[in-house]
RNA sequence: AGGCUCGUGGCGGAAUUGGCAGACGCAGCGGACUUAAAAUCCGCAGAGUUCACCCUCAUCCGGGUUCAAGUCCCGGCGAGCCUACCA
């Protein structure tokens, strides 16, 4: 009996069978693709919508149910703007080099290539199991040769151009080098002599090209980390730790391939206006920039030079006592030099702060360090001769490595000055008169004081007016100038791996890099056997093992011939492209991924980027500096170039919250595993001790037992099931916990939909022989609500108008025949066509059975009728002396001296008011009405 | 230490941006159907006062602005994220 009533019911086997058979349909069909403007299909007329996802790095887990929760987002805008008649770009693929792969490979012993494919064939199908509309046809991953070849292309082209400081913009380094040689201009060497452009040796001018070039070859103090046998960019080591694995980061000089990201810094900060991205990221970028205004002084050390500083402060220059050089300083050298070994200890200091790791330097108390150098510099404003010290507190790659102390306004230089005893003198006093005690620095803006030479004075002026007039007197006496300093970095762009996009460059044997020419690309990553790091205290990258690929020709490499003759012997570059070059660009290649001549066709381009680029993008906020502030760097060295056309990548950035977990808290604040629990009234236990613990919010992780995948939920629910709980969880930016128990609710709501169509005893279709009047009217509230929901993404309210909907819709068990009630044939098409996004399959598969023609993919979106958003008349709450007292009903059309009249004839008003005569009526139409007695 | 974001029922969360706080879902309770259970359908449901009506209290705490505050302002407490000696 049971068997028989559900037989026809909406249950997991039937969505598994409902869903497999719509997405075979759809393979099959190609329905998702989305063809290109000269492709046969390509419909012109339409606008483009281009709806992208963070590039997925698919790992040997699989997806949890946290990566399906920004695709399903995008897949319902994606599907909402098809139904609009947009032409929808919504592409996927894999970010497949790097390190979690090679490191997972080194592991298991099995070869990095194998593993990557079979997580990228294990994402793909979970992906295509949940019912993604993205175009397959455009799938690609980094580690294919017919992508990283290009991305060869686009470091070349870097390789290939230098920042024009008088343009603003990159330029081709051939223009600088034909300037250097038709005017012969004199060059600086690195030992600080100058000579004639034609006097220099080959070494000699590449060197200083290197010097202008986006991408060159620096020597740096880089981030090495032992443990993973690879340096990290300083956006990958954190707290002195590597953002992988945190493991222990040691500082080392090494000759590295860079990026000059530095010369883009304004623009990478100006441009954030440009986008409509949240104000965190924006904000978390321009801190990473971290631009700061102020003056470059010079001060005068006898024997040595100047001594140049960056301040934000000039106008505290005469409270200037001391100075400190970071350890690193060529000062420091210079001094140990002089003085023999005399004042090792001034060495010594300098190799022990020197060598400490970050790591040490943190776990240390804040104490400061240092040491005098037993020399003094010259205050340019007071003539007094200040000592110089060195300390750890400041540091050789900020400004110019070295400061000028300025103790009663600094609490750093005020800890310094009160540690080593210094002078400590008040240059600026507070705005509001009070008086200074000096058992504080006071950092802030206020009146100059104590600040008056014969050249110059500052007293009495406010902090920006005495700023502005040191930097005017320091460059009329030319001791400095205005300056802007940024924080940003170089960045660091070599890494010595083996799973990684090798460099398409070579040295001969005086150690001069040579660019392999673009038509010799891709330069092929050899495959190695053994491709484990090498551990050894120098980094030595595992390239290095693949011997006869690395010693070659200069022809065999591909070198222009008229650079170096193809006899010659050159060795490979062996380090290779650090994981985020790929996803570098990866966004332009969606447009045209087959394209065998060009990184992307011109068209294709213009087309699908438009002026703004892509429109939406949605991703983790983990990627708020280092991912989306590369990409804005490439994609602005491309502009530069000609290569694109948008001075921004992306339009609309949005990040999607985490998906946590339960797991369970001790008394003592240690975690417990999910299956170490059992539920008692309410309440949970320690199964094994029986202590009461507290439900905490905690990340999914294996050892809490507490990780969902999307397989397990689709296996009891469903794909449709899953997507519209992951959206009905709450807002898309919060982090929230899944929380198994709910999913039942988004089912259920399924299932009534299910039973709106079909009769779940015969599974003949059911309709209502004509339409509800007020049905009518919410299924165009609900239409519409969700169309401006999806616009400002809050997915989980869009689906409470659904489920309102649906509950108003369903028929009551009493109901003797089910053609009295539910939706009649023609608002179920309405409504399936705005279920859709959420819940493809079934929508596909009720379209279907009610007898509609062709892929309610493809139905556009229902038209709403003004005119049934509003009632007749309206309920407004009354007010009278703060409290809710009474209702009327108005005409929904009647203003407001109208409501007033209706109001204070209403019995319930009368009787609230008790004779008392109404002071003040406020009536806010279509809201409320507020009566003052 | 600083910057940003945020504190609403037993739980996840709504609230057209200053206008009836708690939509919708989970869990809970009651009813119908059933021999019974499940499923389904119909209700109830912030807290308090002896139920329904009524009334009082209520959006972390304390002040303020306003006819009106979850929403705006000031102060405090708490949580999360980011930065962390950046001169």
């Amino acid at each position: 009996m049971a068997e028989i009533e559900t037989l026809h019911r909406y249950d997991a086997k039937r969505a598994d069978e409902i869903e497999c058979r719509w997405q075979q349909q759809w393979m099959r069909d190609g329905a998702f693709r989305a063809p290109n403007p000269g492709d046969a299909g390509f419909d012109p007329s339409k606008p483009k919508y281009y709806i992208l996802d963070m590039f997925p790095y698919p790992s040997g887990a699989g997806l949890h149910v946290g990566h399906p929760e920004g695709y399903t987002a995008t897949d319902i805008v994606a599907r909402y703007k098809v139904s609009c008649g947009f032409n929808v770009l919504h592409p996927m693929g894999w970010d497949a080099f790097g390190l979690p792969a090679e490191q997972y490979a080194v592991q298991t012993g099995v070869h990095p290539a194998v593993t990557t494919q079979s997580a990228i064939d294990n994402f793909r199908r979970q992906l295509q199991r949940l019912g993604f509309r993205y175009d397959w046809s455009r799938e690609f991953a980094t580690i294919d040769s017919d992508y990283y070849r290009w991305t060869q292309w686009i470091w070349l082209r870097a390789y290939h151009a230098y920042y024009d400081v008088a343009t603003d913009r990159a330029q081709p380094i051939a223009q600088l080098q034909s300037q250097l040689a038709s005017e012969d201009r004199l060059i600086a060497l690195a030992d600080g002599r100058q000579i004639q452009w034609s006097a220099c040796t080959p070494q000699q001018q590449q060197a200083h090209l290197d010097g202008f070039r986006l991408a060159y070859l620096g020597h740096q103090t880089v981030n090495w980390c032992p443990a993973l046998g690879t340096v990290l960019a300083n956006e990958e080591v954190i707290d002195g730790r590597s953002e992988r694995g945190g493991h222990p980061v040691l500082r080392m000089p090494l000759r590295q391939w860079m990026f000059r990201i530095t010369a883009y810094a304004q623009r990478l900060l100006d441009d954030l206006a440009l986008v409509e991205w949240p104000e965190s990221t924006r904000a978390m970028q321009t801190q990473w920039i971290g631009r700061s205004e102020g003056a470059e002084v010079r001060f005068a050390v006898e024997g040595f030079g100047d001594l140049t500083v960056f301040t934000t402060r000039p106008d505290t220059l005469f409270g200037a006592t001391y100075m400190v050089v970071a350890p690193e300083h060529p000062l420091v050298e210079w001094v140990s030099a002089m003085r023999g070994g005399a004042h090792t200890k001034i060495t010594e200091y300098a190799n022990w702060s020197r060598n400490r790791s970050d790591v040490d330097r943190q776990a240390e108390s804040r104490e400061k360090t240092g040491i005098a150098l037993g020399v003094s510099a010259l205050n340019p404003a007071t003539g007094e001769r200040i000592p110089i010290w060195t300390a750890d507190y400041v540091l050789m790659a900020y400004g110019t490595g070295a400061i000028m102390a300025v103790p009663a306004h600094d609490e750093r230089d005020f800890e310094f000055a009160k540690r080593f005893d210094l002078p400590i003198r008040q240059v600026v006093a507070a705005v509001d008169g009070g008086v200074w005690t000096g058992a504080c620095a006071t950092p802030l803006p206020g009146i100059a004081c104590n600040s008056r030479s014969a050249q110059v004075s500052l007293d009495g002026l406010a902090t920006p007016a005495a700023t502005a007039k040191m930097i005017a007197w320091l460059v009329e006496a030319g001791l400095g100038s205005k300056r802007v300093n940024f924080r940003l970095r170089d960045w660091l762009f070599s890494r010595q791996r083996y799973w990684g996009e090798p460099f398409p460059i070579v040295f001969d044997e005086r150690g001069m890099h040579f660019p392999v020419a673009e038509s010799a690309l891709p330069v092929r990553l050899p495959t190695l056997v053994d491709y484990a790091p090498i551990e050894s205290a120098q980094p030595m990258p595992p390239l290095a093992k693949a011997t006869d690929w690395v010693a070659t020709t200069a022809g065999e490499a591909g070198v222009d011939p008229t650079l170096l003759d193809p006899a010659t012997p050159v060795r490979r570059e062996v380090n290779t492209m650090p994981g985020w070059a790929g996803s570098c660009w990866y966004y332009l290649r969606y447009c045209d991924p087959k394209n065998n001549a060009q990184f992307v066709g011109k068209s294709a381009q213009q087309y699908w980027m438009g002026d703004r680029g892509v429109d939406l993008y949605i991703g983790g906020s983990e990627h708020a500096v280092l991912h989306l502030l590369y990409a804005r760097f490439w994609h602005k060295m491309l502009f530069d170039l000609g290569e694109v056309f948008t001075p921004e990548p992306f339009a609309k950035l949005f990040h999607q919250g985490m998906i946590t977990s339960f797991a369970f808290e001790r008394v003592d604040g240690s975690l417990l595993a999910t299956d170490a629990v059992r539920q008692e009234s309410g309440q949970w236990f320690e199964i094994a001790t029986g202590h009461a613990v507290n439900r905490v919010i905690a990340k999914m992780s294996k050892s809490l037992k507490n990780v969902v995948t999307p397989d397990d939920v689709v296996a009891e629910y469903g794909a449709d099931t899953l997507r519209l709980y992951e959206m009905y969880m709450g807002p898309l930016a919060d982090s929230k916990p899944w929380n198994t128990r709910d999913i039942a609710g988004v089912f259920r709501f399924l299932q009534r939909v299910w039973r709106l169509a079909i009769d779940e005893r015969t599974g003949s279709v059911i309709v209502a022989r004509e339409g509800n009047r007020e049905i009518e009217r919410q299924l165009h509230r609900t239409i519409h609500k969700v169309a401006i929901d999806i616009e400002r993404l809050a997915f989980n309210t869009a689906i409470a108008s659904l489920i309102e909907l649906v509950n108003a819709a369903t028929r009551p068990t009493e109901m003797k025949d089910p053609s009295d009630g539910g939706l009649s044939r023609d608002q179920l098409r309405r409504f399936l066509s705005v279920l859709a996004p959420f819940a493809p399959h079934l929508a596909e598969e009720l379209w279907m059975r009610i007898g509609e023609a062709g892929s309610v993919t493809l139905a556009p979106w229902p038209r709403v009728d003004q005119t049934q958003l509003v009632d007749d008349t309206l309920e407004l709450p009354v007010q009278i002396a703060g409290k809710v007292r009474a209702r009327v009903i108005v005409p929904s059309g009647a203003d407001a001296s109208a409501i007033e009249l209706i109001v204070l004839r209403d019995a319930k008003v009368q009787e609230a008011l008790a004779g008392r005569a109404p002071k003040k009526v406020i009536v806010v139409p279509k809201r409320m009405v507020n009566v003052l007695v």
